[in-house]
DNA sequence: GTAAGTAGTTACCTTCAGGTAAGTAAATCT
DNA sequence: AGATTTACTTACCTGAAGGTAACTACTTAC
């Protein structure tokens, strides 16, 4: 190993850190692994659950996702086809990352967003 | 309260990821305020730390992240003039999302980044 | 007087994330 | 034959995020 980097060292943390962002990252990764945390969804469904992100957008970051091993994509031969996505292991392994991540922004909504 | 959200909801927690999302966004938020975990730093200190930051976008960053009250800034009248930023309650309240971040992070490229 | 260290600012440019609108394809309903 | 539903794709455009480089202002050291 060239120049192991302690786990306890600020240097680690950031590199830690910056892995995350890099597949979390953006206005729609985080939404659509919520709204998959309740349960596997259809195309049409996350979509119309997030509200008001375009077929594209969606098209594009579940793919980036999936790419990413944090969902899976199966197409079912239904009458009007559909497809299901649902978490990977790893994606669900975000559980805890994402309570924390909802709890403070519970907590920040609370102290900051309310106030202005 | 107009049409008041339940706490166990997934329209819930996908306000609370956004709120989290708007504050922790970019290149940049998230290594600065690991920085500033490992204690109070200078200007100059923060970016030697996270390495290829430019002044413009520390300077930036910085200042977003005060005016969202996650750090403050003090000035020191020493012979060259110093500034210190440090995090705030609000600032140091991150510390739980901070360390699941990481501990996802590791994993992600233990599982992901490490086979590509 | 000039270099070096403090903490930035300013102007300019490029890239890409994201938005908008319309189109595609296959099947089923009416 | 035309409308509807499902799940997208494609082309085009805009604005913001971020990068680069140079400059400012003050003080100390050489």
């Amino acid at each position: 190993m060239a120049k192991a980097i302690k786990k306890e060292t600020c240097q680690y943390r950031l590199i830690a850190g910056k892995d995350a962002m890099e597949v979390l990252q953006g206005k729609w990764r985080i939404p659509i692994i919520i709204s998959l945390t309740d349960g596997d969804k259809r195309f049409g469904e996350i979509q119309r659950e997030i509200g008001n992100i375009s077929p594209k957008m969606l098209s594009q970051e579940l793919k980036a996702l999936e790419e990413n091993k944090i969902i899976t994509r199966t197409l079912y031969d239904s009458m009007p086809v559909t497809v299901e996505y649902s978490l990977t292991p790893l994606g669900r392994s975000t559980d805890k990352l994402l309570e924390e991540f909802l709890k403070w922004g519970t907590h920040f909504r609370n102290e900051i967003v309310g106030n202005r």
